[in-house]
DNA sequence: CTGCGTCTGTACGCCAGCGTACAGAAGGCC
DNA sequence: GGCCTTCTGTACGCTGGCGTACAGACGCAG
């Protein structure tokens, strides 16, 4: 971006002009490279990220080395829910999936923010909301939908998280992230190029046609899609008890 | 239970006296029989509910009927998260799975105590980060484990939130919270009858050897058993900034 | 322009879980 | 006792994704 602004992110952007004044002061904006760790399963959080332009991924590894993604956060959202809610740490994984930068706040900072109870604590908690639907239907599209499926989901949540139609990701990484073998992403992203729907060259991936991607994902894409826009509307909305 | 009490419930039990003194008047017990639906996928919750000792699910359900459980709740928690996050409704469907009680508290009531940021309201996020860390560990689960494996971690959550060591429920209904088929869970829970790990009859599961049945479970149990103890220490304890 | 590392394509046997179908067994109701 | 419903056991072919192995293709460094 040519002159960062926090407001890229969705949440920073929603606050009152008084929280912004408060807050901004106290943002830092730092490069987020691809395949940067924000924190290991079990680390003491420091910092909440905003992303503006990157995308994190959160995943679980398990002991065999295992791993799978359970959420994707882009500019609509923050890493670091774990600060707010009390646990301080959380048994995942932050990993950068799509390089770009973030703002950065101190937790101690954050958490001064939130026990005011003003509009940063209600966006927080919508937000979280939001995330908690994207984990559970995860969870039931892991147990129910095809490879191909859930690749066309995955490539729409990062799209969306990205103001172009092109994604920078090797087909290693994205298995990693759904969880499955290097083959079966190589199979499934085959057949969306034969179909015409991407273009596939050696770690880039262009989206050629994204409604034809839409019809072939399973449907957990749009409910997620739909409660995230239903919890996060961009504009400012003041809470009502 | 001859002489029901709130603090049957981990949250209620765990709110200082004077948050205690003004809610429990409010506290209404309510019966909670088997398969009773608490809400449906998108409906706006009018209550929120502390199970003492019975068992609610949470599950989606796809279009085509398919379904899978997200996460399971007992008296270490509450259903009805998504009233104090702010969103209202929530896109998943709450069904009883082992009968028992519940206290229940109105949406406006628990809005406003949440909002007065107190002890309650610590309790609740913490809750609910041990909600989300059981939702995504299930997500991993979904993708990596074995049949065998999940059917103990399901029943072991189950037992935990049990004061017995006997579960009643069929296959049938086991089947629909994992999203699998009956004679999976037949075979499965066979298998597990032959190793003298359980009995089973006719909708009576009996746990004869936990030890083993932990043994045979995926670390997926243990992750989630040891967050939830973390977060929600069964005791009173302040909550430092 | 040559070589090497990375990324992608393809092949083959294997197996867990699915869909389907049906049979036995236990319990409740009249 | 007899019937009917519910619950559980078993069988069989099918398929998606896994594990493994290897070959081509692209691109950068020297």
């Amino acid at each position: 971006m040519s002159s960062p602004d926090p407001r890229e992110n969705h949440i920073l952007e929603a606050l009152p002009d008084a929280e912004q004044a408060r807050l901004f002061p106290h943002l830092k904006l730092v490069p987020m490279p691809l395949a940067m760790v924000l924190y290991e399963s079990g680390d003491a959080l420091r910092h909440v990220y905003f992303p503006t332009d990157s995308i994190v991924s959160l995943l679980y590894v398990m002991k065999d080395g295992a791993s799978a993604e359970i959420a994707v956060v882009g500019n609509e959202g923050a890493i670091g829910v774990s600060l707010f809610m009390g646990g301080e740490t959380t048994p995942s994984r932050a990993i950068v999936q799509s390089a770009g930068s973030a703002y950065r706040l101190t937790g101690a900072r954050l958490k001064a923010e939130f026990n005011r109870h003003g509009e940063m604590l209600h966006l927080l908690l919508r937000y979280t909301q939001s995330l908690i639907t994207q984990m559970a239907q995860t969870a039931v599209c892991n147990r129910h939908h095809s490879l191909d499926q859930q690749l066309c989901r995955w490539l729409l949540l990062s799209l969306d998280r990205l103001s172009s139609d092109k994604l920078n990701m090797t087909q290693e990484l994205i298995a990693n992230m759904l969880g499955v073998r290097r083959e079966g992403v190589t199979q499934a992203a085959g057949e969306l190029q034969a179909a015409g729907v991407i273009r596939y060259v050696r770690g880039q991936i262009t989206v050629l046609d994204r409604p034809r991607l839409e019809e072939l994902s399973c449907e957990c894409y749009a409910v997620v899609k739909r409660e995230t826009d239903r919890l996060l509307p961009r504009n400012r909305i003041p809470y009502v008890a």
